[in-house]
DNA sequence: GCTTGATTAAACATAA
DNA sequence: TTTATGTTTAATCAAG
């Protein structure tokens, strides 16, 4: 995490020394030039300079043009030159707009601008941090300016005021000097020189802004009818570019307006005609269209703003109410001017917001790394010769033109993002991307593979809690899980259906579907066993039959029972057709699971088989025979040799439960704890054994 | 191409 | 009657 900021810090390191120039610069002409390489001059420290000689010189000039002003005869005839020569004389409006434009109006994003680039989220973090850098830096350094601008003002004033009583002085000793002609000359020098001063710091600030775009920045640049906002508003829609090139565009006159009236009175209160004036209204475009409009308050036609919701003002510290849009506006442009005390919000509201960045790239980072270490994870059992661990990911993205199933994901916002890291094209990785986009998948983490899904599931909790992403196990696998998890091994429909809302995000959509599947598993898979007491029906889990992965074999049963009775038993009663295949094809080999959950609740040892039949009783001896191949099969077998999977404490655990069983029930000595199925197939069953009789098995 | 397994949907039955 | 639960069947698809 540390080394994050200092990894950003260094990201950030030419933002810096841009901003930086200005921001810890201080005054500019205390900044010693020293301090920084002279490559690294900025362009705003040019642009700076610039400035202020153009203010010199416009001060020279100013100071006649008062001069002149103040003399009648002297002004006609600079009025007289200007006609014969249009061309200085439009040089002459140019000096006036300039300065309010090019000075005043800031070259940073405006506080509306920011809060509307902060909401729409198009940057990456580095790029919002670099701007905010940037941003800052530039809105100090325009603070700076207007300061600066002020004091020259004032001096201006002070030299207007001194030089107007020379002027005074020395209208009375020449006035009838012919220095006419030698002064208009001189202020038409100075003029072209003004000019050519302003043209400089035009290009300086084109230089400067393109400097910043080609950092990644925005910048307003004066002159580009086109997209200004090109670089920034990448990904937006074009409603939302336009609304916010509208309230940029906005919100930059406004802030022009304010500035107009309380800034820099270089100019004289003319309205703008000057070509240059006309450039910098096309430069924002709607400008214009905003004075043809009329009312720039009515160009607010959605009536919102960023800053503005509910009838409050949402400036921060602010929220004022207000009954209309209107108002507010007013009140923006009036309490939230471009101000130091804005500008301050401003930057506080900048800070708050690259903390949130930086917190949320600390997230990101934190995502990424445990993106990483469960890749590390998962992959590490592949090393182990075990054929799976999570499912492959080639049969994921095989699968994953599955897009068009009913089970394709849609992109939700809760599904985490696209793989952050190049890590995604290894395999074993659980990305989003991976695994999001699948939809049925046709082989997942097999059965018959006989994996542990538990360690991927630990290892991934937090990856299936919070992603919508399919897991890659069966039902079965999952069902199996879900009941192993569980501190008794048994749980009822509902339980299960809880665990899986409860692990998979996935599994909180589509209700119907899956659960709908959840109980066709539990039905179709000899591993599962309905286990029903008298508080409801519960499931367990046959281990060792999950591990062979048998299904309950539909229509099997008919030709396996030759018998008859036993094939119209069978018929009669679907359920006792699982459960009695769970014995043949298990056996007594009880899953230490079931047994478990039968010894904790005391479960009656239900005889699924009343056991009645010949036929019954022949199936009783298969049965015995396949206890004695699973005895042997367990002791021969040391790593099946937990206790409770002993088929040998099976056959004690179901001797021990014999005597329990109801004598009431007629019931046979071997009771096969293979279901306690109190189904009306089973209560038919009863009824049929009833009628057939009792035989032992045993 | 066939078989097998997984999945899904649907129909149906039963109990609460 | 509705809902939850459970079973069965058929169809589909993917992998072997």
């Amino acid at each position: 995490m540390m080394q994050d900021s200092g990894t950003e810090a260094t990201r950030n390191g030419p933002a810096n020394q841009n901003g930086g120039a200005s921001v810890e610069g201080g005054p500019r002409e205390g900044r010693p030039k020293s301090a920084t390489p002279s490559m690294e001059v900025t362009a705003a420290d040019l642009l700076h300079l610039q400035q202020h000689q153009a203010l010199q010189v416009a001060r020279q000039i100013l100071l006649h043009q008062h001069q002149q002003q103040s003399q009648p005869q002297q002004l006609q005839s600079l009025q007289n030159t200007g006609r014969k020569s249009p061309k200085a004389n439009d040089k002459q409006q140019s000096l006036q707009v300039p300065l309010s434009v090019a000075m005043m109006t800031p070259q940073v994003i405006t506080p509306q601008q920011m809060q509307q680039i902060l909401q729409q989220q198009v940057l990456s973090p580095q790029q919002l941090q670099v701007l905010l850098q940037q941003q800052q830096a530039l809105m100090l350094q325009q603070q700076q300016l207007q300061e600066f601008y002020k004091k020259q003002q004032e001096q201006l004033h002070l030299q207007l005021l001194q030089q107007q009583q020379q002027q005074q002085q020395q209208q009375q000793q020449q006035q009838h000097a012919g220095s006419k002609q030698s002064k208009e000359q001189q202020v038409s020098a100075q003029q072209l020189a003004f000019q050519q001063q302003l043209l400089q710091v035009q290009q300086v600030q084109q230089q400067h802004l393109l400097n910043l775009q080609r950092q990644g920045l925005l910048t307003i640049q004066p002159g580009q009818t086109g997209l200004p906002l090109h670089s920034l508003t990448q990904g937006m829609i074009p409603a939302e570019l336009q609304q916010l090139w509208k309230e940029v565009t906005h919100a930059h006159v406004k802030e022009e307006h304010n500035n107009g009236h309380r800034g820099l009175d270089l100019s004289s209160p003319a309205p703008p005609k000057n070509p240059l004036l006309n450039q910098h209204a096309s430069t924002n475009g709607q400008y214009m269209s905003h004075k043809r409009e009329g009312s720039t308050l009515e160009d607010h036609s959605p009536h919102s703003h960023p800053l503005y919701g509910h009838g409050v003002c949402k400036w921060p510290g602010c929220e004022a109410v207000f009954d209309d849009f209107y108002s507010f506006l007013k009140h923006l442009n009036n309490e939230h001017a471009l101000d130091d005390r804005s500008t301050a919000q401003c930057r506080v509201q900048m800070q708050v917001v690259q903390q949130l960045e930086l917190q949320l790239a600390k997230d990101k980072e934190r995502l990424q790394a445990m993106m990483t270490h469960l890749h590390v994870k998962s992959t590490e059992p592949k090393a182990i010769p075990q054929p799976l661990n999570l499912v492959s990911n080639v049969t994921l993205s095989k699968s994953a033109h599955e897009a068009s199933s009913p089970l394709s994901l849609p992109q939700t916002p809760t599904t985490p993002t696209a793989p952050l890291t190049p890590l995604s094209h290894t395999h074993s990785v659980i990305t989003a991307n991976s695994l999001h986009s699948v939809g049925p998948m046709r082989r997942r983490y097999s059965d018959k593979y006989n994996m542990p899904i538990s360690p991927d599931l630990s290892q991934n909790k937090e990856f299936y809690m919070n992603a919508d992403v399919r897991p890659p196990f069966t039902y079965a696998s999952l069902i199996r899980q879900a009941i192993l998890e569980s501190p008794e091994k048994q749980l009822t429909l509902n339980e299960i259906y809880n665990w899986f809302t409860r692990m998979f995000a996935y599994f909180r959509r589509n209700a119907a579907t899956w659960k709908g599947a959840i109980r066709t598993n539990l039905s179709l898979h000899k591993c599962f066993v309905r286990v029903e007491d008298e508080f409801g029906s519960f499931w367990t889990v046959d281990d060792d039959e999950f591990k062979r992965g048998r299904h309950i074999q539909r229509g099997r049963p008919r030709k396996y029972a030759a018998d008859e009775n036993f094939d119209e038993l069978l018929v009669q009663s679907p359920a006792l057709v699982k459960n009695i295949q769970t014995s043949l094809g298990y056996g007594p080999t009880l899953s230490a699971a079931f047994q478990a959950s039968m010894a904790e609740n005391n479960i009656p040892l239900y005889t699924t088989a009343s056991i009645g039949s010949p036929t019954l009783h022949s199936l009783a001896n298969a049965i015995r025979e396949e206890m004695n191949g699973a005895m042997d099969h367990g002791n021969s077998n040391g790593s099946d040799s937990s206790p409770g999977r002993s088929p040998l404490l099976a056959m004690h655990h179901i001797s021990v439960k014999e005597e329990p069983l109801d004598p009431e029930d007629h019931e046979g000595p071997l009771s096969l704890v293979t279901t306690a199925n109190h189904s009306p197939d089973f209560d038919h069953h009863r009824d049929y054994d009833d009628d057939q009789g009792h035989d032992d098995m045993l």
